[in-house]
DNA sequence: CGTACGTTTGATCTTTCTCAATAATGGTGG
DNA sequence: CCACCATTATTGAGAAAGATCAAACGTACG
């Protein structure tokens, strides 16, 4: 919070690709323009012709889908300090849409200023690729989750997944976070229905997994919320994750 | 088929981002070599720490996951011509396993070959972007495909976006297609069981949707095939896409 | 020609959904 | 500051999609 946020676009980046002093000063020369936005506005919809990409400085907020009978899918939860939208930089109409969960500053970037860095500066482009890679992994695991896992477990992974990529950015910790999301949201990131993710957090409550008073979420037995969620922080790609990953095998 | 594979490669990247002459050379010019294996060989397995990048010259391929429970999610299948392993190219541990469907012939690259080429070439770099974009994209459509559409529409919409993808290949024709997987392998890329699969397809076929002998599907009715699967090919990002998108709205 | 794999079918069971109603909670205007 | 309203959370009862279990049937291939 206390970055600014071409700072903090930086710093992600850098997490997981070396980046020159030169990357980082063409990085913060980026042009950007700053936006307060309240909770459930658009920061892009499908269909739209992108003609910036953001940053999401300080909030949250989620990538969604509809289906024709408009049944909605929310694809993933972005954080503050994540790029949002480097599907814009160079897909030229959006497949899906951006909305804020809270009221967030968001960080706007020309497009060509973006597509142009990236044509200069070799290792930038390295970076993204890098951080787009992450995000399919993400996806692959979403597929998995949604596809594969029962309704406790589907809840409980997306739990350990939002817990440990806010602790990543310090900002929670292992024991509990302010969940951004109602039971509905929940609902529709999971595939199911905002009466069973109801069902299901009781569960995990009165089994001792977790503690909850409105949105905010206790972790009181981590490591077994882990093992049903069947959660390996693996596929979130994060550094230092190596130890941790061979330590669990 | 009657390219090399490092021209397939570059007709891929060719396909949606610009390159210059030299950087066709540069990629026409990448050290590879040619393997065949037989169906049900690993391309690489979940926790490998990767070495080259493989293009899928002939023949088909899926990657997975499996949960801790030994399900497995079948995430995307890899038609003739796909590079199966961007995710390789830079992340250091592999999240997920690629396995081959029927047996076929691979290209390796050395992982550092591709970095470098990445390095000297920015705009590689861009298509590479552009390809990993659009894996994602498709990625998402697979997530609102498991988590919020039935299993007549799941199955629906994976045969339809087969067909598009082949079809975009010149491998396939909107007539019908020979299905490289097993009930089973529908199942697990659907999260549903290869009973259930099994019952849509009869329910499809007797509904005229698609005609089928063996694992030669045909589509009898295009149209009605694609309403049922709720598909519409903008997620694909194919080239040329916009028009029928338009026309579709 | 038999063995293994894939497909098909039936019967039953379970998870999750749907529908419906009630209770909290937070925000807003008076 | 309080009453009211709109969301969100919670609970119950019944329905349905899809899973599970089990068996039979094809078909390819060694």
């Amino acid at each position: 919070m206390d970055q600014s946020p071409l700072e903090m676009f930086l710093a992600d980046l850098r997490s997981h690709s070396p980046l020159s002093n030169d990357d980082r000063n063409a990085i913060l020369a980026l042009p950007m323009r700053l936006r307060q936005l309240d909770a459930g506005s658009y920061i892009i919809r499908e269909g739209d012709v992108p003609t910036h990409c953001c940053i999401l400085v300080t909030g949250f907020a989620y990538r969604q889908k509809f289906t024709g009978e408009g049944s909605r899918q929310i694809l993933s939860v972005c954080i503050p300090g994540d790029a949002i939208d480097f599907q814009n930089m160079f897909l030229d109409i959006s497949d899906h849409a951006v909305q804020l969960l809270t009221r967030s500053v968001i960080a706007d970037i020309p497009r060509e200023a973006l597509q142009d860095l990236v044509l200069a500066r070799p290792a930038i482009g390295v970076a993204v690729i890098h951080s787009t890679l992450i995000e399919a992994s993400i996806l692959r695991e979403w597929v998995v989750n949604v596809g594969r896992r029962d309704a406790r477990a589907r809840i409980a992974h997306i739990l350990c997944e939002f817990a440990v990529r806010l602790e990543a950015r310090s900002l929670a910790s292992k024991q509990g976070f302010e969940l951004p999301m109602t039971q509905e949201q929940l609902a529709d990131a999971t595939g199911l229905t905002p009466v069973h993710v109801n069902r299901v957090l009781k569960g995990l409550q009165a089994d001792g997994l977790i503690s909850r008073q409105r949105r905010n979420i206790q972790f009181t037995d981590w490591r077994a919320l882990q093992d049903t969620a069947d959660f390996n922080r693996r596929y979130l790609h994060l550094p230092g994750e190596d130890e941790l990953a061979v330590a669990a095998m």
